[in-house]
DNA sequence: TAAACATATGAACAAGTATTCATATGAGGG
DNA sequence: CCCTCATATGAATACTTGTTCATATGTTTA
């Protein structure tokens, strides 16, 4: 009973065996795969930094271009744009050039639906 | 313009100003405080961790004590013991002591809402 | 084309964190 | 009581990560 080795549910419990089989395979079965799971620790990685939500929700409001966002967060123009790139690679925010000018915004509406419930959670 | 100011929306933008003025106010004061924020970031600390996401989809499933949560993730009793008190300091896990062991589960179902947001994010 | 501006990027450093190892605490059974 | 089992914890280590600094890329304008 592992769910590591693509959920063939084999490992041993303890000696004590809290939990009855049946239970615990059903578990198993139950469980998303692994990877699935890693992918869910990776998006959540993105929400987990101030500096990011702060990113995020200031994109919900509007477009905003990098040094905009450095400005508003009181922050160098590189850790900002550090940031972004982080935020871009998990295609959670896009950007698009406009001259000098690279503005940023959210890629779907589903990210902020996932703040949302964050900020729910921590105002009771 | 500085939303780490208290929100008293004062900071310069970029010399170009790529946003107006009447924007950027309504900016400063739709976003939550600082202090909201990073409680939000506090809280996905918890689910950006692969162990930790293993864990709390477990015990959605059901009640199971440490050695049990150790065997299925093939884990040290030590490194689930630690993660289990990330998650009980942050109140998304609860525990209960039977004899010698020690039966945690998930303190609430709004957990499970937030994880389900982030699995339907990352399976699209 | 040179200068100025906006952004991106790589290396380095500091801070945070997940696991291991050894050990401590706590409970039940003989 | 002592022994065993289940869990907790502190220190150490390896790994990850956010920011800074210096610099590169790309665009506009003089």
């Amino acid at each position: 009973m592992n769910i590591e080795k693509e959920n063939d549910c084999a490992a041993e419990l303890c000696d004590v065996v809290q939990v009855h089989d049946d239970v615990v395979n059903a578990l198993c079965e139950k469980m998303p795969n692994v990877e699935t799971l890693d992918n869910i620790a990776d998006l959540f990685k993105n929400f987990a930094d101030l500096t990011r939500v702060k990113i995020l929700y200031l994109l919900h409001e509007a477009e905003l271009c990098v040094c905009d966002i450095a400005a508003l967060l009181d922050m160098s123009q590189s850790a900002i744009s550090h940031q972004l790139r982080v935020l871009k690679t998990a295609r959670l925010v896009k950007n698009r050039r406009d001259g000098k000018t690279v503005f940023y915004s959210l890629s779907d509406d589903h990210i902020m639906t996932i703040l949302t419930q964050g900020l729910e959670h921590v105002t009771e």
